[in-house]
DNA sequence: AATCCCACCAACCGCCACCTC
DNA sequence: CGAGGTGGCGGTTGGTGGGAT
């Protein structure tokens, strides 16, 4: 039985690593460790190249731009971590990944699901519409909300809510955009009503909670509800 | 100071599409 | 066409560190 080393990388092992992919290129990933030296199954060594050693992987925290990046990208292509990552040039599907689980998950309505089936690989060739299966369309369980932006120039919004009776989010210095709570851009709307104020319509997957809004608290937000 | 709790994230596992023979 | 191998992907786990008690 062949001793395979798990856990964290040594910075010996890295060295080994990328000094034999520099010399001698990727040519065949289970068979590369015993030819670099290395005690690791050929999946940890990709694993560690691709996300660690590779040139141009871009570490550190993530800009708000990034954030709005990762939201639009998941909001239209669901949980494809490696068409997220393509949108944003040195960054990883598992960094993208553990991002998206420890910051965003539940701001945007995404539930720690049993039932929530495994989301399949999109084949390199597409699917025609009438192909899609009910796995594919939008769940029937969800809540529709509508957000009402009372005076723009405030940046106040009154939620309508039915699982609390309002709720006023301030923000002095930055942008709101209402549309970072989409769910679903084919079922959202935004307009503006003839008293001027900004109506956002949309639709979340299960009834909220104020935590679900906290997203918002990076921009000053303060809440006066009642749940 | 010690312990507990929890968030974070690196890395592993298993599934599946694709490729080659 | 089917079997087997490989690589890519997403879900999950477990170690670690920092804050709370």
């Amino acid at each position: 039985m062949e001793d395979i080393k798990k856990g964290a990388w040594s910075p010996e092992e890295d060295q080994k690593l990328k000094s034999y992919i520099m010399r001698y290129g990727i040519w065949n990933w289970s068979h590369m460790p015993k030819f670099a030296g290395l005690s690791r199954r050929g999946k940890s060594c990709r694993l560690r190249w691709m996300n660690y050693l590779r040139p141009g992987v871009k570490r550190g925290p993530f800009t708000m731009e990034e954030v709005k990046i990762v939201i639009k990208a998941y909001q239209e292509l669901g949980n494809r971590w490696s068409a997220i990552a393509a949108r944003l040039p040195g960054r990883t599907d598992n960094e993208i990944k553990n991002f998206f689980h420890t910051h965003l998950k539940k701001h945007l309505g995404v539930k720690n699901d049993a039932s929530m089936k495994r989301n399949k690989r999109v084949p390199k060739k597409a699917k025609k519409n009438d192909e899609m299966t009910n796995d594919d369309k939008p769940s029937p369980d969800h809540r529709v909300y509508d957000i009402t932006c009372e005076d723009q120039n405030q940046m106040m919004m009154n939620v309508s809510m039915n699982c609390f009776d309002q709720a006023i989010i301030t923000n002095n210095n930055l942008e709101i955009n209402p549309v970072i709570l989409e769910r679903n851009p084919e079922t959202t709307s935004v307009e503006i009503n003839n008293l001027g104020c900004q109506l956002c319509h949309f639709e979340y997957p299960h009834p909220c909670t104020i935590s679900d809004f906290d997203f918002f608290h990076q921009f000053d937000v303060l809440w006066d509800a009642q749940l």
